[in-house]
DNA sequence: TTAGGGTTAG
């Protein structure tokens, strides 16, 4: 459309360029450009800012600035790609300086510009400076055309300010698939499953329409309920709209079984899955480990690399260490380690990883040497990894690693009423009841509370939640009776 | 010609 008009030479980079930037083909690209540059062709406008999303989508951000930057007058658009690239490849803080560059140089932002300019505004300072976009939004009436105002209370949610994320939903006059989905995950992605799932219910009876994405963002929050029967329907009700495959419902689905404790579910779907990103083996390897399956783990992890069609990330080795440690495997996750170290599987070990090779020390006994692992680990300790540590003290008797890793502890994280149960029982198991309760004394002194430890449990689509010796529940003999038909 | 929602871990 956009070339009609302006001549052979201009359709001809138009198409181009079209294709390269479907295809991603950066070589390519920087050849159409380079005989533009040759010929000495002056692009149109429009063929400067494809070429702009054109080096963005090759993650060539030099070569698309330097686009922007020889312009001898930038228009709006111009700057709203560029401004579009940063944010996309995760450069917050060089989109939101650009687009001060642009308000110095007496650009008026746009929809467009707002629209964009609001997914960099994260972390705290991002977040005042979003609101402060926010105040010009409304001095410009923008507030409630749906793309600014989806972006909007994205911002708010990811901030945790989900009330003031709600009042942006609500304030809008007319409400699509993308804002219902942006406010559901916002409520997902803080926890607050209940409220996200009621939120749904809602506006599925005023008529929303729902999407793969939607669906996904549900089955987020049925996961955090553990709600299986739920989930089920929700899995029913997508197989019966016909959707056509989307690699990410997918993965939640897998997640969600896996959460629901549905193991079975979640490897057919992934077996019967035609294409796989890193997340589908992460999300499947995540579940083996978090139900103690090492065996699995292990053999999955294996045919992943052997299928060599997907890369494993961070999390897929953070979720194989974990396997092994939580699955009794610690001498494999100690050779996986290894292999990480000699950079064999193109993941560089991060305190995370580290973290791991403590706790896998740590559970199967190996107290000293968890000990002598964190001293030298190129990272400075946190209470993740004193606090597996801790653990395999208490479960181990070792009380004088046990009493040096329980006092740093409690001075790197004096509120956590945790670290002082396990040394004072630590103390109180190896007799020196005057040091138990001497910790004992120090949690009332610091008014340290420990919070009694909660389960929940679905009967009939509803979630019973219980705390320890909990009796105060209408069912909870009915309740008792189903755990202790499971044996938990 | 420039724009918004999504899946794994923590």
């Amino acid at each position: 459309m956009a070339a009609r008009g302006l001549g052979m030479k201009f359709e001809g980079y138009d198409m181009l360029l079209n294709a390269c930037i479907k295809k991603r083909a950066f070589r390519e690209g920087q050849r159409v450009h380079a005989h533009m540059i040759k010929t000495r062709y002056l692009p149109h406008v429009y063929l400067r800012t494809r070429l702009i999303i054109l080096y963005g989508k090759c993650d060539r951000l030099r070569d698309a600035r330097n686009v922007l930057d020889e312009m001898p007058e930038k228009n709006v658009v111009y700057w709203t790609a560029m401004i579009s690239v940063y944010s996309q490849r995760g450069f917050a803080f060089e989109a939101l300086d650009l687009f001060v560059q642009m308000l110095r140089s007496d650009t008026k932002p746009n929809e467009f510009t707002f629209t964009t300019v609001l997914c960099s505004c994260t972390g705290t300072l991002g977040f005042e400076f979003g609101r402060q976009i926010h105040s010009n939004i409304i001095k410009r009436t923008l507030d409630t055309h749906i793309f600014v105002g989806s972006s909007l209370l994205e911002m708010y949610a990811k901030a945790g300010r989900i009330h003031e994320a709600r009042e942006v939903f609500e304030s809008l006059p007319e409400k699509d698939v993308v804002s219902c989905t942006a406010i559901i995950s916002g409520y997902a992605q803080l926890g607050l499953d209940a409220e996200a799932l009621e939120l749904f219910r809602r506006l599925n009876l005023e008529g929303m329409t729902s999407n793969f994405v939607t669906y996904a963002s549900v089955l987020t929050a049925l996961s955090g309920l553990a709600a299986l029967e739920l989930g089920k329907q929700v899995h029913n009700h997508v197989l019966r709209c016909n959707l056509p495959f989307h690699v990410v419902l997918q993965n939640s689905l897998i997640d969600m079984y896996s959460k629901c404790g549905n193991l079975i579910y979640s490897r057919r779907i992934f077996d019967n899955m035609p294409e796989r990103t890193v997340i589908s083996w992460n999300a499947m390897l995540v579940g083996y480990s978090k139900h103690g399956m090492g065996g699995e783990v292990v053999e999955l992890y294996k045919l992943m690399r052997n299928e060599n069609k997907t890369k494993p990330d961070s999390v897929t080795l953070l979720a194989v260490l974990y396997g092994c440690s939580h699955g009794g495997m610690e001498d494999v996750g100690l050779k996986i380690f290894d292999e990480m170290m000699k950079g064999n599987d193109g993941v560089e070990p991060d305190i995370e990883h580290y973290g791991c090779v403590v706790d896998l020390l740590s559970r199967a006994g190996r107290v000293e040497e968890a000990f002598e692992f964190i001293k030298r680990m190129p990272f400075e300790p946190t209470a993740a990894e004193w606090g597996s540590l801790l653990g395999a003290c208490r479960v181990h008797s070792n009380i004088d690693v046990g009493e040096f890793v329980g006092r740093r502890l409690l001075e790197i994280e004096p509120e956590n009423a945790g670290n002082y149960v396990i040394l004072s029982n630590l103390y109180a198991c190896a007799g020196r009841w005057e040091d138990a309760g001497m910790v004992r004394d120090l949690m009332m002194e610091k008014a340290v509370k420990k919070d009694p430890g909660r389960s929940w449990i679905e009967i009939d689509q509803t979630l019973h939640s219980f705390h320890a010796s909990d009796r105060s529940h209408p069912r909870w003999e009915e309740v008792f009776a189903i755990l202790k038909k499971l044996s938990i």
